[in-house]
DNA sequence: CCCTTTCTGTTGCATATATCACAAGTAATC
DNA sequence: GATTACTTGTGATATATGCAACAGAAAGGG
C-alpha cells in the first residue's frame, strides 16, 4: 500500500531538520510517527518564532500550509528523535489506477490528521489572538491544564521558547510570569506550572 | 446522499447569527456554500477578535475547532447572506450502515475542505504571530496581494474589523497606517490598498 | 572532569501600543 | 430629510512591551 503512494519513512534526531518550506521540488508532506517537532519561521531580522507543535500524528508541507513570505525561512525541526513518513500529497486526490483498495483509507486517515491539525492551528490562533503577553500565557496555560486533565502540568519547551511561540520578548514574558506568581495566579517550578 | 447524513441546509441574512459554539447540543458541523462568514471571539472584557474569515468551502463547528475557554463567546456570524450546509459529523467517520457509495466521495470532499481549512489558519498564525502592528499589517496585506495576484486589492471587511482581526488597538493600528502611507510603503484609498 | 553553551532570572531605559476622548464623514433606518 | 449608528481620522497621555546587558544555574560535549 505505500508503494502505491511513493511513500518513504525517514528517522531523525533530536535537532535534525526535517523539512524546509522554501525548497519547492517536492510535494511531499510529512507525517510524524514518533516523536514531537516544531514548525519554525525565522524573519528577515533574525526573529525566530514556533508557528506549530508537532507530535504523532502531526502533518506537514509546503503544499498544505503557508503561502510563506519569501523574505523569511520556514522549517520544521525535531524537538525528540523522530520517525517522519513522506507521502506525495497531489497522488492522495487522484484516482487510483490500480483502483487500490487501501485509497479511500488512506484518505479517511488523512481527514482524520487534516481535522486535528486544524484543530490544533484553532487553538494556536486563540492563544496568539489575545492582547497582551498575560492573557497568551493564560490562555496557553488554560489550553496545556485542560489537555492534561489537571492543573499542574509541565510546558513541552524551555521558557525561552515559550516566548517564541506566544510570539513575545523572553525578558517581559518572565516580567509577566513573576507577576502572574506574585499575584498567586500560577505556582511555578522551572517547567513545571499550577493553575490556581 | 445528503439524507444519508442527516444534511439540513439553511440560509441567513448578512449579520445573522449562524452559529455559536457554547451551545453543546449538537455535534453538526457547517459548511458555508454561499456567501461570507466571520469566525469572532468576544472575551469576557467584551474585547471582541476575528479569529477566522470563511469563504464558500469554510467549515467550522464546536467538534472541530477550539477547546472554546467558557469566560468567553464564540460565534460565526454572516458578513454576506449565506447559505450553509450542516452535517452531522460524528457520521462521516462511521461506517455507512447502508454501504452508501457515496460516503467515501463525501470523505474526500471533506478532506480537501479541512486541507484548505488549515491552510487558511496557518495563513492566520502567519499574522498573529508577527512582533509588531506593522508586521502583521504588511504580512496580512501581502497576503491578499498574493490571493489577487496584483499589488491592489481591496479588504474583506472595515478598518475597524481589521484591527480585530490583527488583534490590535484600532487607533494604534490607524497611526500605524498612516505611517506606511507617509513612508511611501503603501498606497490607500478607503479599503483600497496598493503595497508599493 | 572541565569547558562551553544554553537557559533562567533580573534590571534600567527606550519605544510601541493601548486608552480615552473628540469630531467629521458615511451609511443605514424610518 | 432627519435621526441614528457606525466608521474613519487624529491627538494627549498612561502603560505595556521590547531591547540591551549582565550574572548565576543548569545542561551538554569532549
Amino acid at each position: 500500500m505505500l508503494d502505491c503512494f511513493q511513500a518513504v519513512q525517514r528517522s531523525f534526531r533530536t535537532d535534525d531538520l526535517i523539512y524546509d518550506f522554501s525548497s519547492k521540488e517536492s510535494n511531499a508532506v510529512g507525517i510524524i510517527e514518533r516523536g514531537e517537532a516544531s514548525v519554525i519561521r525565522i524573519d528577515k531580522d533574525g526573529v525566530s518564532t514556533v508557528l506549530e507543535e508537532l507530535s504523532v500524528g502531526g502533518v506537514f508541507g509546503r503544499t498544505l500550509a503557508y503561502a510563506g513570505s519569501v523574505r523569511d525561512s520556514m522549517e520544521v525541526v525535531c524537538r525528540t528523535p523522530c520517525d517522519v513518513l513522506f507521502i506525495d500529497y497531489p497522488h492522495i486526490f487522484k484516482r487510483c489506477e490500480k483502483a487500490c483498495t487501501h485509497h479511500s483509507l488512506l484518505v479517511q486517515n488523512m481527514l482524520r490528521l487534516m481535522a486535528d491539525k486544524a484543530q490544533a492551528l484553532s487553538l494556536r490562533v486563540d492563544v496568539l489572538s489575545r492582547r497582551s503577553i498575560r492573557e497568551k500565557l493564560l490562555c496557553y496555560f488554560r489550553q496545556l491544564s485542560e489537555q492534561e486533565g489537571k492543573q499542574t502540568f509541565t510546558l513541552p519547551f524551555s521558557l525561552s521558547t515559550l516566548a517564541d511561540y506566544i510570539a513575545t520578548d523572553r525578558s517581559a514574558m518572565m516580567r509577566e510570569l513573576k507577576r502572574l506568581k506574585e499575584e498567586g495566579v500560577i505556582r511555578s517550578d522551572g517547567r513545571k506550572i499550577t493553575l490556581c
